[in-house]
DNA sequence: AGTACAATTCTTGTATACAAAGTACACGGA
DNA sequence: TCCGTGTACTTTGTATACAAGAATTGTACT
């Protein structure tokens, strides 16, 4: 039942910094499942820390959005709802948008070389077939337009926002059907910002959220990853 | 015993959040000045808790990216650049006119009534020519739209991210000559809405922040708030 | 007088101790 | 058997103690 929990030593950051990327590590990739608790004194014994550290990061996941807090009673995994991920894709699918729009306008020609070579990469990627490689490849290819907006505040909210549906990030990507039509929106993408189209870019990113989406509500659909409450 | 910057003991809420709310609101309000360092024991005394508390309101604080940590030398309120705002108002200006896309959808015949209210409650305001009056009959006008969006991750961000500017909010209402131009985009988003116009609401939206973009920019560039960082 | 080194002091990082509150369980009575 | 009350335990909330690192200041030497 013990999972390798134990904190990385090679890390040389203050202690709350590696309890909280272990804790969203683990909540993120379904180790911690939804509705269960986070007691403090188990945690602590588990990492081999104190409580303060624990309590530090619990804060920075509380306001994360992770976990939610109960008074007097602790801190729990956020339940995943069809809504709260909804909700989470409708701000993403703008803000993808103006980061295509914004990319557009504002990407170098070290960015267009970086684009060009991540986009046939994800291509070459699909064609291995492998689950991890193609994701890997994808978010490298976002990370690029991303990173062209040069807008700090935008990137973070980005990555947050991702970070919300990592759990889901393979489910699209399984459907090896849904390859082709992967790689058709990344070129769309990638060559509307080539050309500086904005409009165009904007309505390919919108488009590739939309085919996530559905993706991912028909798996959420079929699999629930929430479980009740305990009381 | 009841100083001012005592913690309000009606609040039942745990210590760190009224230190987290109590400072927040003094970093938005600017009693503590970019560049501040914010010492725990300091902090502590003034508040009358211990450093526990306060530690915990700082890792919020540095999530939401009102202060910085500095490894060893501990928090400071973050340095607010005329590029960090002009980041937040573009990402605003598209979250703004999702905002105002989805409430074109998503209102009801209550949200609509409200809105009525709201706006001819702000036009009232403008002629006051009180300047807080006039902020929150535009908070309020404004809160409606995001609320009737029914999205409540999106409610979230847009507050965050209105909280970055409330240090600016007065400086677009006082100048008289612009309250015209406020009645007037704020009716054509009214209209737009009840029209349940999508892209005529969103490009008024866009428009009602270009305009305050432009009002606090040139705030800014005449008054500069940041002050240099000690060494 | 200027520079370098050392010591002191200040501040954070971490651990632990203590208090308060809520929950669960058991026991007793109806 | 069921319900209510009381007690004990669990868990959080808060405070404090201790250690380690960084900065500043003072002193000594060149």
């Amino acid at each position: 039942m013990d999972h390798d929990f134990t904190v990385n030593m090679d890390e040389f950051l203050p202690l709350r910094d590696v309890v909280f990327n272990t804790l969203r590590r683990a909540i993120l990739t379904g180790e911690l499942k939804p509705g269960e608790r986070l007691m403090e004194i188990h945690l602590a014994n588990r990492l081999g820390v104190s409580r303060t550290p624990i309590r530090e990061a619990i804060r920075k996941l509380e306001l994360e959005g992770l976990v939610t807090m109960i008074p007097r009673r602790g801190a729990e995994v956020a339940q995943i709802t069809e809504k709260s991920l909804q909700d989470v894709l409708e701000v993403r699918r703008a803000l993808d948008a103006l980061c295509a729009e914004l990319a557009c306008d504002r990407i170098t020609v070290e960015g267009k070389a970086a684009l060009k070579k991540a986009c046939d990469s994800f291509e070459e990627a699909t064609k291995t077939g492998e689950v991890v490689t193609i994701a890997e490849a994808d978010v490298a290819l976002h990370d690029i337009i991303v990173q062209a907006t040069g807008n700090q505040r935008l990137i973070q909210l980005i990555n947050n926002l991702s970070e919300q549906m990592y759990r889901y990030r393979f489910e699209y990507i399984k459907d090896e059907s849904g390859h082709e039509n992967l790689v058709n929106e990344h070129r769309m993408i990638y060559e509307s910002i080539m050309d500086g189209d904005r409009e165009k870019a904007a309505a390919a990113a919108r488009l590739h959220i939309d085919n996530q989406e559905q993706s991912i509500i028909r798996q959420i659909r079929i699999d629930p990853r929430g479980k009740p409450r305990r009381h």
